[in-house]
DNA sequence: AATTTGGAAATGTTGGGTATTTTTGTGAAT
DNA sequence: ATTCACAAAAATACCCAACATTTCCAAATT
């Protein structure tokens, strides 16, 4: 009998460096500009010089490096400009599929909806009371799996893509915030409420209006 | 004294790979599905093997072609569905885009509309009268360009660089459909005459209905 | 039908060579 | 003494070639 890997998580060495990669970003192990020197990320993540290349061109096209010709690598840069572009465009993004989830979605749909905004609240309870780096880490995945749900079932693979790299755009900003404590969990948990809601109600006027309440709360810390 | 390199068009080789192989896909020299060998791509194009897995990298984020874990690239595939997607989320893009150039363009950008705009006409009667590849792709860059002025001065560099990604993947369609005879240049050349009229009156609400017609036209060959 | 097997192709590594950028160092002029 | 220009040098990015490993596919065998 033979037995095969059955992770099969991160199957292919890039991939597995531009989660690492990407995680130190969002996390700020890695500062925004940040010179990303190829000799110094292989001896840190591993890899060879090849290999590294082609993640950080992943990562490039991903918005989250920027890259010049004949100068190598860097962390993208995010000036308060940079933070209003992503979020604006993200925004419009979600607005979209979010409309066309609540017209194409089914009961399934709503199940995985609820799901992950009941995991999401389990999580923001638990960093409540303890914010170290695990739980932080699961309040971030638990943060994007509810944003992923609600525009699930848009029937858009482009849109679904477009939000996910912008959401990992943003994922830096609001780590950023809420390492300095200035996430109001109070107001975004009303918002993520009255987004649920909304989607059960099929009623996309009040969902846009309840994702934009929550994505400005990534935006602005207070009022 | 020095004198430095002044064209500096393509610098790096990843960089004119790419721009190679995205024309030959947009033209249908390489066909939808089609695989992608690196060894025959090699061959053809030029270039290392870790120079062209590097450019099929950027390529399959800007979305021309796709990659699949282990079994190499190939050119993203081009159904009906894909069509319908690409032009949407482009169409809804191009909204929000020449929305915001409305409100923030300056007398300078109506400028370079009416230029681009006329160099299309221009390279629309060349067309008619003989298609050859060159005049084909003289077309193409007028209608690139001319695209690309609309929402110029919409002031998102992100909004910029995903009507640009899109727009690139929906040129195989308009150029599949100019080698059929399939375009309707009448509609088209109306639409965007009213296209300009509406952003040098200011009128979001016309524009974007001019830019849904314009853009509509690359989708279904007639009524 | 299920398994083995062999080749094709993708993936990953190492090493080296060239060109460009960046830094460092030196000397002259203010 | 400080500053500026310019050149040497180190660092780094970019590119290529050859090799090893893994995986996939399909024909051949049992």
């Amino acid at each position: 009998m033979i037995l095969r890997r059955d992770t099969q998580e991160d199957d292919t060495v890039i991939a597995m460096l531009a989660a690492a990669i990407r995680r130190d970003i969002s996390f700020g192990t890695l500062l925004p500009d940040q010179k990303l020197k190829l000799q110094a990320l292989r001896t840190r993540y591993g890899g060879s010089n090849h290999s590294m290349r082609e993640t950080l061109r992943l990562l490039s096209a991903e918005g989250l490096v920027e890259a010049t010709t004949q100068r190598g690598f860097r962390v993208a840069s995010a000036t308060e400009d940079d933070v209003r572009d992503i979020l604006m465009v993200r925004s419009e993004i979600e607005k979209i599929a979010i409309g066309l989830a609540i017209e194409a979605g089914d009961v399934a749909w709503e199940g995985r909806v609820i799901a992950a905004h009941h995991a999401l609240r389990k999580a923001e309870d638990g960093i409540a009371q303890n914010a170290d780096d695990l739980t932080a880490m699961q309040w971030d995945e638990a943060c994007r799996a509810f944003s992923y749900s609600l525009i699930d079932a848009c029937g858009s693979p482009r849109l679904i893509d477009l939000q996910r790299k912008l959401y990992n755009q943003s994922r830096r900003f609001r780590l950023a915030l809420l390492r300095e404590g200035q996430l109001n969990f109070a107001r975004r948990c009303a918002s993520q409420q009255a987004l649920v809601d909304a989607v059960l109600a099929r009623n996309s006027e009040a969902a846009i209006t309840a994702l934009m309440a929550d994505i400005k709360s990534e935006l602005q810390p207070d009022i």
